[in-house]
DNA sequence: GTCTATACTACGATAGAC
DNA sequence: GTCTATCGTAGTATAGAC
């Protein structure tokens, strides 16, 4: 289908470029067709943009469908078992970071961070907003000291652990002293992600 | 000097349009001068760039000028010493990643991570490898559990706490149900962040 | 040093053939 | 549905007046 060799190139040149630095002609060039396939398909650069971000929302959402799985039950937790799930779920995000294949969609999402517009939205509520509510879930029966509305905040600082791998992979990559961040690495970082947010749900209960 | 006013223009322009799509006519405009100044002074857009790389690294350095100054005798410091000086580096990144004046270079940086360029090389050079390397020293000391090719990794997702702030802004916004950090959800980010560094810092020491 | 004027290139959108 | 051709706009760079 030409549509979805549009969106896969897209991203990526959206993701590299930015909204403005991409070119419709490039992006038709490198999908093999022609650039008024893109007003025919989705009226326009615009259009391509926000069916850029359902598409990777969908990806998004179908990758950790297993992590949501893990949050459904989580009022009829016990502790230990919610601190389990919650580095289960932390360490698909990591790995999430750490594949390749999330280079090109997880630009798209850091500028949309930077600089949200409509597809920020779609985003969000298509696929982060299930996995930030389940977790919260989870973080509730594993630190009941923390009030219940200072739970996004945890849930974030404790994902920024893993979001530091992309959001910072340059820094990341010269303070690990590697030019890339292969299988070596990610272990490496995995498990000091486990840790550390082991370390993080241990906390105190007062 | 005009040639100020052009680099803090062109941080904002840059940061939130991108490379490409920031426009010299717009930066030139905004800056109340011709847009051939651009030319005169920088040599071009690429220059202008390239200065603006230059200029953050060097704020950055000046703001972060007493942290370093901590890390100075890393190595005769026991480890309470040690954990207390990164929990204040830590907090004073989270404040940096929080203050309102960050909004523009750090939008520059967060790009640059994403596609480094050149001008990468000047921001790490010019003031992150510092950081870095203070706080991989104190790190040391704080955790003499982990080998020491190690260090670097944990200082990053150490700092993702802090780096999540900008580099997920809007998602945090959405997870805090705000709409923007303002005072009262930066003292508890912040204060989060550092009960969970210290969580971390307190490890195991086997 | 800073301006205006201009040359040249590339962009997105669209009309119309097939 | 996909192509080619073209229009109008906006980009950077540069030459030359002051």
């Amino acid at each position: 289908m030409m549509q979805d060799r549009l969106i896969e190139t897209a991203i990526d040149q959206f993701g590299r470029l930015g909204f403005d630095g991409a070119s419709t002609r490039d992006i038709a060039r490198a999908s093999e067709t022609a650039m008024s396939s893109i007003t025919y398909h989705f009226g326009g650069k615009q259009g391509l943009y926000l069916a850029c971000a359902d598409h990777i929302a969908a990806k998004l959402r179908e990758r950790h469908a297993p992590s949501m799985e893990m949050t459904k039950d989580a009022q009829e937790l016990d502790r230990e078992t919610a601190i389990e799930r919650c580095l289960a779920i932390v360490d698909m995000l990591a790995q999430t970071m750490l594949h390749p294949d999330s280079e090109h969609w997880a630009r798209f999402i850091v500028r949309e961070q930077q600089a949200p517009t409509e597809a920020f939205e779609r985003l969000y509520e298509g696929a982060m907003q299930a996995v930030l509510t389940g977790v919260r879930s989870l973080l509730e029966r594993a630190r009941p000291d923390i009030p219940r509305d200072e739970l996004g905040a945890m849930a974030m600082l404790i994902f920024g652990q893993s979001l530091v791998l992309r959001a910072a992979r340059a820094t990341v990559c010269k303070a690990l002293g590697a030019t890339q961040l292969d299988e070596a690495e990610g272990a490496l970082l995995r498990r000091h992600i486990r840790s550390n947010t082991l370390a993080i749900l241990s906390g105190e209960t007062q």
